[in-house]
DNA sequence: GTCAGTGCAAACTTTTTGCAACTAC
DNA sequence: GTAGTTGCAAAAAGTTTGCACTGAC
């Protein structure tokens, strides 16, 4: 797979830029979460290393720190715990929430950000753009149509 | 205030609405939070209420649930704890957040948010927008620049 | 009078931290 | 060898919950 391999190699060279050990843990991290599709949590992606791999939560937690530091993973936090989803390659897209159920669909999108990546921030150096559109999704609307009647 | 006033007059449609009842606490929480600026947490606004009308943390965290749900409050996440501003008459604007101090600024923008409105999201019924820019802002790129040489 | 709402504290959940053992360099 | 890392468990931080009391309706 060669994202897998451009992106250790993406890593390799923030670790030695920020003088971090190069540690097989932190590797057995980065792999898996480009071995997995879509948004994940701390929670699952200790459960998913358990087999392999296995490394402790605090491990987890500080590696994942690295990787959003290195921009090779992206943060998010819709509900309680922080979601975390590939940053590599990765197209750019919005999320949609719902209130309701708190499921989220992701929805491909170019212009939106093309927009406004042209934007000029005076000061402020851009790393990711987020753009969550919050509201309430299909099947939630059916549902509480159904209720009122 | 004209503002508190019809704020005041949609939270009681809202609580008329769903069958909830219209407790001195819960107009004291909504006052507050629209005598203040910007955005705020928790612990600010229970800490800001202390000296007028005391209410619990438990019942700030219910009143808080009822403001989002009628959409006269929305809520953020970008650290560790739930962020909050008001919804009412407060103009669209994105935020941009800084990865290393972790600071957040408001940035005014009508165009993006016209642009999203006028999407189709099949199926899916929007009520509000947030986008976050993740970044290094002024104060921190001096700072890592400094530090560097 | 009734039951939704409140205050309080305890419980819970997610994340952080302290520390001894380990290992990349 | 030595400091950065790891794993574990304990602690912290934010939020939710259980329960008795209160007050809106």
């Amino acid at each position: 797979m060669k994202i897998k391999e451009s992106v250790k190699q993406e890593f390799v060279k923030y670790l030695e830029a920020n003088n971090h050990r190069k540690t097989p843990e932190r590797f057995a991290v980065l792999d898996q979460i480009y071995s997995m599709s879509g948004h994940f949590d701390i929670e699952m992606l200790h459960s998913a290393m358990q087999d392999q791999f296995r490394v402790s939560l605090a491990t987890i937690y500080n590696t994942l720190e690295l990787l959003v530091d290195s921009q090779l993973v992206v943060r998010h936090k819709f509900g309680v715990y922080a979601q975390y989803e590939k940053a590599f390659n990765n197209s750019n897209h919005y999320h949609m929430i719902c209130n309701v159920c708190g499921e989220m669909q992701e929805v491909k999108e170019e212009l939106l950000f093309s927009i406004i990546k042209n934007r000029k921030l005076k000061k402020f150096t851009p790393s990711h753009y987020a753009l969550y559109i919050y509201g309430t999704c299909g099947k939630c609307k059916t549902v509480s149509k159904k209720r009122k009647k």
